[in-house]
RNA sequence: GUCUCCGUAGCUCAGCUGGAUAGAGCAACGCCCUUCUAAGGCGUGGGUCAUAGGUUCGAAUCCUAUCGGGGACGCCA
């Protein structure tokens, strides 16, 4: 359509390259451009206007495009596509790979987890997971290679502490002999974590245990890989419940391999030096809004920092995969911080690629502060699915039989739909009763649409005829229409909630066709055509979906 | 103090690469199941798009300032 007004324009002596838009008139779309032209060429937008709508009526073309194109001043040209336009389009979308999004061919590092090794995953994790994973799957959807990883925090103060008090707990054992489990973990650290704040003397031991066991000593990591299989077990059975996947099970420890060979790099190349005892990367440049304090690589005690496990994260990323970019799916919050790493390593030319900081808002509660349980502390991941999942079984009687998986799957979608459909840099409320929700712009919402639709159609893979047969119809044929270039935008801003939104519109105009048309009873071509639309429209719901991390129940 | 994100209906949010009369969901009220799943559909009410300027034929959208809120700001992660 954008070929033939070009054609048109230049006809008629302009040299413009259009932009279709869509409507929110009666009209399909718009081309605005008049207003454009009546300045280059002094001419009014009227005029012009009424000349490009006389020219696309008289050519040859017409009806192969559009039912009506008119004006409308001061300076709109509206249109309305054919039938024919709308099937032949739908027609070739149907054909195309990836619903006719464009594919791309980079490597694509996504680290987007962050949870600390000894301490169960919380709320506050829950957003990196949904959206990360998103954004990987619409990554790798594009064709990119994509690595996921989930860049634990595995050998900081908290495993100094655990270390500390398993010690204590276990006196006069071979550490290779000490035998504890989960329980006792998620016991510890709280209890550590309490002890170390009020006590200076425990405080400075856990300080020491974990700078040894960064150096490399060989007792304390036998204890540290006794914490970090169970722990990490755990977390990984919390992400699989969630569908998120990370090809990478990394984390800060990975990182501190990597120090011997980069800290000589970084220093060969001019970029550290010293300031107070401390190691340090001036990061500041011409152009700064602000003071951008230097990033801080060793500090004056000797113990590295978790700017240096970042670089030295890269470090590895760099040897292993060689990515075109590193994207970060991390709060908010550490948006200068990346800002610092960002440039220390541009600064250093330790790696060339693309780095990408997406910081999501934080999640608040009810009252828009931070979110804590009413006893002040942060809510268990794990203890969030279980209450959402009792609010979705009270909500009716059915709901009690249900098959686990299926339930499962719609705890799934409840969690993440609610989530993604907000664009993520803004603070999110984390309203429980929303979780609740199923009824409206939910992931249970689509998921019903899917059902419903998929138990009116059979298989069915007929060339679609040039008829519409309804204003339902139509409208069902011109959303699916738009799919492409959602996941292209979702992909290019690295944003789910595009897909999220669209995900929602297009069950609403298919629940409007529901609503409106009967399927049964249909023979010929309008049976085959409808349904070759509404598979379709299954199968971009469901790709769609997929690509948010929500998959489908077999009933509900 | 500096930087940064944000301020759209009672609540939660879309819309922001400028287009015509600003959209959803929830909540409120009304209607639609002897007809493919009512976890649905239809309708009504509800807005000085924080405020004030500016740019523009045209501003929720771009620029500036102000007010209000979140966040960050060298040896934590």
């Amino acid at each position: 359509m954008e070929k033939l007004f070009n054609k048109i324009f230049k006809q008629l002596g302009y040299d413009n390259n259009t932009k279709i838009i869509k409507s929110n008139k009666d009209a399909d779309f718009q081309c605005d451009d008049c207003f454009k032209l009546a300045k280059i060429y002094h001419k009014s937008p009227m005029a012009i206007g009424e000349e490009v709508v006389k020219a696309l009526q008289e050519d040859a073309d017409f009806e192969k495009y559009f039912k009506e194109v008119s004006f409308a001043a001061p300076g709109f040209i509206n249109i309305k596509v054919s039938d024919m336009y709308i099937c032949t389009k739908l027609k070739e979308l149907i054909k195309k790979e990836i619903l006719g999004a464009t594919k791309e061919n980079n490597m694509i590092v996504i680290d987007y987890g962050g949870p600390n090794v000894a301490k169960p995953l919380h709320v506050g994790h829950l957003r990196s997971a949904v959206i990360g994973q998103a954004i990987n799957n619409i990554l790798k959807f594009k064709g990119n290679k994509t690595v996921g990883d989930v860049h634990l925090g595995d050998i900081g103060t908290q495993m100094g502490q655990v270390i500390y008090a398993i010690i204590q707990d276990f006196p006069n054992q071979n550490y290779e002999d000490i035998e504890f489990d989960l329980d006792y973990l998620n016991v510890v650290y709280p209890k550590m974590s309490a002890l170390c704040k009020e006590n200076e003397a425990v405080r400075t031991k856990c300080a020491q245990i974990t700078k040894d066991l960064q150096d490399g000593d060989p007792n304390y990591q036998i204890l540290w890989k006794k914490i970090w299989d169970i722990s990490v077990g755990d977390i990984k059975r919390i992400y699989d419940y969630l569908d998120v996947h990370f090809d990478l099970w990394y984390g800060e420890s990975h990182a501190y391999k990597q120090f011997s060979e980069m800290i000589p790099f970084l220093e060969k190349q001019g970029v550290v030096r010293e300031d107070a005892g401390a190691k340090i990367i001036d990061v500041k440049e011409d152009g700064d809004k602000f003071d951008l304090p230097p990033l801080m690589l060793q500090k004056s005690d000797g113990a590295y920092l978790y700017a240096t496990s970042d670089l030295g994260t890269i470090w590895q990323r760099v040897k292993d995969f060689h990515p075109d970019t590193i994207i970060y799916v991390v709060d908010a919050r550490q948006s200068m911080y990346f800002v610092q790493v960002f440039r220390a390593t541009k600064k250093s030319h330790m790696y060339e690629g693309g780095l990408e900081h997406y910081g999501f808002g934080t999640m608040n509660g009810t009252d828009n502060k931070p979110f804590k349980t009413r006893s002040g502390g942060a809510l268990k991941l794990e203890d969030l699915i279980k209450q959402v999942q009792q609010s979705f079984i009270d909500l009716r009687e059915e709901n009690k039989d249900m098959d686990q998986d299926d339930l499962d799957k719609i705890i799934n979608a409840i969690i993440k739909f609610a989530d993604l459909q907000n664009d993520l840099e803004r603070n999110y409320i984390f309203d429980i009763k929303k979780f609740s929700e199923v009824n409206g712009k939910t992931g249970p919402y689509i998921l019903y649409t899917y059902l419903r639709i998929n138990k009116i159609i059979s298989k069915n893979n007929s060339e679609l005829s040039n008829a519409i047969y309804s204003e339902t119809d139509r409208a069902l044929r011109l959303k699916l229409l738009e799919v492409s270039e959602i996941i292209d935008q979702a992909a290019r801003e690295r944003k789910p909630h595009y897909i999220a939104n669209y995900l929602y519109d297009l069950s609403v105009v298919a629940n409007n066709f529901y609503q409106n048309n009967k399927m049964v009873g249909l023979t010929g071509t309008e049976k085959d055509d409808l349904e070759v639309v509404l598979n379709f429209n299954n199968k971009v719901i469901k790709t769609l979906l997929s690509l948010l991390g929500i998959s489908i129940p077999k009933a509900m």
